[in-house]
DNA sequence: AATACGGGGGA
DNA sequence: TCCCCAGTATT
C-alpha cells in the first residue's frame, strides 16, 4: 500500500465533522499546560486525570510557581494518582526549566525529550501540540487503531511491534497538521475504535478496516507479555504518643517512593492479630508492656499492577520512649492531613 | 528484552 | 476476574 493518504484524509474529516470530545487542554498551546496534561494521562484514563489537571494548573499555573513550590504540597496534590515516579519527575524537570533554561520550555523535539519523565510519546505531543512539529504521537489508541485498520498482528509490546507501529505512525501522520492529527487519532481511539465493544457501525475506515474485514477486531491489537502478581501483607502501627503519631517516608525501591505511611511490619503471609501482637517483629518495636493496643482494622485489600496489598491498622497509644522506634518521626496529629499517602492509607484515614 | 510502577473503570 | 488506560525508567 503505497498511497496512505486515505488514512488522515478520513480521519480529519471525521474529527472535524464527527468528534464532540472536548477536554480543558484541547488546543491549549502553552507548552507548560500541555506537558502537565501529558504526565498526569500516562497510564491514567482521561476521567481519572481530569481533575487532577485542573487543580493543578489552577495551584501553580507558571512552570516557575511549580519549581517554586514546595514538594510535599506537589505530592499531596498527587496523592491517590498512582505512578508517583511521575509526580518526583515534574518536580525535577520544573526546577531544570526554571534553574538552567531561564524558565524557557525546549522546543526541540530531542531537547523536549531529554526532560526526565518525558519519553517518545510524551515529547511527541508536546512538539506537535505545542509548536506544531511533525511527530507522530504513538499511545495506546494509536497501537490499537492501526493494528485493526491495516490489520497488523506483531504484538504491540515487542520491540519489533513498537519499532513498526511508530514508523508507520509517522508514515501516516499529516505533515502539514501534526497538532490536530494527533488530537484527532487518540480521540478516535478513545471514542470509536475502543479497546472493547468498539463503534464499527459508524466507523468511518469501516470499508477499508482489515481487521473488521476479517473479524479480527476483538483480538487485536496483540499483546503477549503478562503481568505478574505477588501478594503482601501489611500491618501499619499507628503509634500515638500524647497527641503526636509516628512515620516513614518511602525511600526503598519498592511502590509508593517518596509518600508517607506508619509503623510497617511486612509479614510473608496472613499473621492472626494475636499472633501477630506476639511476634519478635512487633515486640521488638514497642517494648514488652509500655504500650496499649486500642483498635485493630479488618484487612483492607488494595489491587495494585503487579501486587496485591492486604493490609490492617492497628492503633496503640504509648506513654514513653522506650519503645525502639528512633528510625520514625515522630509529628502532630493534626499535621497528617499536608502529608502524601498511598490511596490504601489515605482512604482508610478518610474514615 | 523484561519488569516494575497505582489506581480505577468497563465488560 | 481480566484487561486497559494520552508510558517511562531501570535492570
Amino acid at each position: 500500500m503505497k498511497n496512505k493518504k486515505f488514512f488522515f484524509e478520513i480521519l480529519i474529516k471525521w474529527n472535524r465533522n464527527e468528534n464532540k470530545r472536548e477536554m480543558p487542554w484541547k488546543g491549549e498551546k502553552d507548552p507548560y499546560k500541555i506537558w502537565i496534561s501529558e504526565i498526569i494521562l500516562q497510564q491514567t484514563r482521561v476521567q481519572q486525570g481530569l481533575n487532577y489537571y485542573n487543580r493543578f494548573i489552577k495551584k501553580w499555573p507558571t512552570v516557575n510557581d511549580l519549581a517554586n513550590a514546595p514538594e510535599q504540597e506537589i505530592y499531596k496534590l498527587w496523592e491517590g494518582l498512582g505512578y508517583y515516579s511521575r509526580c518526583r519527575n515534574l518536580i525535577t524537570s520544573a526546577k531544570y526549566i526554571t534553574d538552567t533554561l531561564n524558565g524557557k520550555f525546549p522546543e526541540k523535539y530531542a531537547d523536549i525529550l531529554s526532560l526526565k519523565g518525558i519519553g517518545d510519546y510524551t515529547a511527541a505531543a508536546i512538539a506537535s501540540f505545542a509548536f506544531n512539529q511533525p511527530y507522530a504521537v504513538v499511545d495506546g489508541n494509536v497501537f490499537r487503531v492501526l493494528a485493526r485498520v491495516f490489520g497488523i498482528e506483531t504484538p504491540v509490546d515487542s520491540t519489533e511491534g513498537k519499532k513498526l507501529f511508530k514508523e508507520l505512525a509517522n508514515e501516516l501522520l499529516d505533515k502539514n497538521n501534526p497538532a490536530e492529527y494527533n488530537q484527532a487519532i487518540m480521540d478516535f481511539g478513545a471514542v470509536i475504535c475502543k479497546p472493547a465493544v468498539p463503534l464499527c457501525a459508524e466507523c468511518p475506515f469501516h470499508e477499508r478496516c482489515i481487521a473488521y474485514q476479517k473479524r479480527t477486531v476483538e483480538v487485536l491489537p496483540v499483546k503477549e507479555k503478562k503481568i505478574k502478581q505477588r501478594t503482601r501483607f501489611f500491618n501499619y502501627l499507628l503509634v500515638e504518643q500524647d497527641g503526636n503519631i509516628y512515620i516513614n517516608q518511602r525511600t526503598d525501591k519498592d511502590i509508593w517512593q517518596n509518600l508517607y505511611e506508619f509503623i510497617l511490619v511486612e509479614t510473608g503471609s496472613l499473621v492472626a492479630e494475636k499472633e501477630f501482637l506476639h511476634s519478635s517483629a512487633f515486640t521488638s518495636l514497642l517494648g514488652k508492656n509500655n504500650f496499649k493496643v486500642n483498635r485493630i482494622s479488618k484487612i483492607y485489600i488494595q489491587k495494585l499492577t503487579h501486587q496485591t496489598i492486604n493490609g490492617r491498622f492497628i492503633h496503640i497509644k504509648i506513654k514513653n520512649s522506650k519503645a525502639n522506634l528512633k528510625k520514625y518521626k515522630l509529628i502532630p496529629v493534626r499535621d497528617l492531613k499536608n502529608l502524601a499517602f498511598p490511596k490504601f492509607i489515605a482512604s482508610y484515614l478518610q474514615d
